[in-house]
DNA sequence: CCAAATTATTTTAAGCATAAAATATTTCCT
DNA sequence: AGGAAATATTTTATGCTTAAAATAATTTGG
């Protein structure tokens, strides 16, 4: 008969509790360098090239999206931000003449944000540099490796929101 | 003879590189979702358990390895964040008492940061609760795809590092 | 020796991010 | 109908973040 290393446990031991710590801080150390390491240079070269932001860049991306423009509250939701996040980035984005916001008729309370013409214009441009600059700075990695990644980060990303879920 | 497709192309035609940028934002894009969500739970969890930020966690993890305490001007180097930016969030880990700032009578232009008594005390009970964090929100992921995944990241960050490098 | 370059750190200006409170509007309920 | 709860959005207070300029001390090179 098995013996109990072997089976699958119900509570760990201390040594592998303990192991399996360290795997988990290790998992979010690296996976919080690389974003960093990434995110550092979009938003550099976001700033150089177009003297624009990534959260605004953010916001065109989900709008290019919606012919008809959204309501404003679906933007917070998708983005992952909070409301209040939003309203400055959205005033400069209106004022710069990249989108509009118009008060829905129906309900006074909800604003319909939409891309002008120009704002697709000048996102799509954006948008172009940034695969770009991404296929760059991944282009050391091996490329038939991909779809293994984002398989696993999908995976945890299901775990993670699990657990979110739980209480 | 093998034809051009089954070979390792020098250049690759359209479709290829089509699908190799689609993949590489997919990556981008799940590799900061994950981020952002176990970021923002954390943040959330210091804030509501110790009323404390990441930030500040940080560097008392950084000093928490150095007995004899840092050259301040090794913080932002290991942080990966300006220099700028350390200085109120050392100025306010100072004035709780959690670190000493003491100018080095060999270069009076270095400081030297040290953590006391008490910041070792409560960096270790944080510390504790951060391990149980990540540990539960992690849990639903299988511990033994754990080291593929560290071995992916670790090629990854050292692809964009290597990117990096170049220019 | 001393002026210029370098190095360490802080300050400033602008923007992002959150949580919590405030405002305005609509819906729900009796 | 009319007050209470719910919803959408903004405001406020606080803190992180960067880039660039400023300050201060040291090192270097004639």
């Amino acid at each position: 008969m098995a013996l109990a290393k072997e089976s699958t446990p119900v509570s760990k031991n201390g040594a592998d509790q303990e192991a399996e710590y360290r795997a988990q801080t290790r998992v979010w150390l690296r996976l919080l360098a690389c974003t960093t390491l990434i995110e550092g240079e979009l938003r550099r070269r976001f700033r150089d090239e177009f003297d624009f932001t990534m959260p605004r860049f953010d916001v065109l991306a989900q709008l290019d999206r919606e012919p008809s423009g959204l309501v404003l509250g679906e933007l917070p939701k998708r983005l992952m931000v909070s409301a209040g996040n939003l309203t400055p980035i959205v005033d400069r984005l209106v004022a710069d003449g990249y989108i509009t916001r118009t008060p829905s008729n129906l309900d006074r309370r909800v604003q319909i944000v939409c891309m002008t013409v120009e704002g697709r214009k000048t996102f799509r441009r954006m948008a172009k540099s940034h695969g770009a600059w991404l296929a760059e700075l991944l282009a050391d990695f091996p490329a038939d490796r991909f779809d293994g990644l984002i398989g696993e980060l999908d995976d945890l990303k299901g775990a993670v929101r699990d657990a979110l879920q739980k209480p």
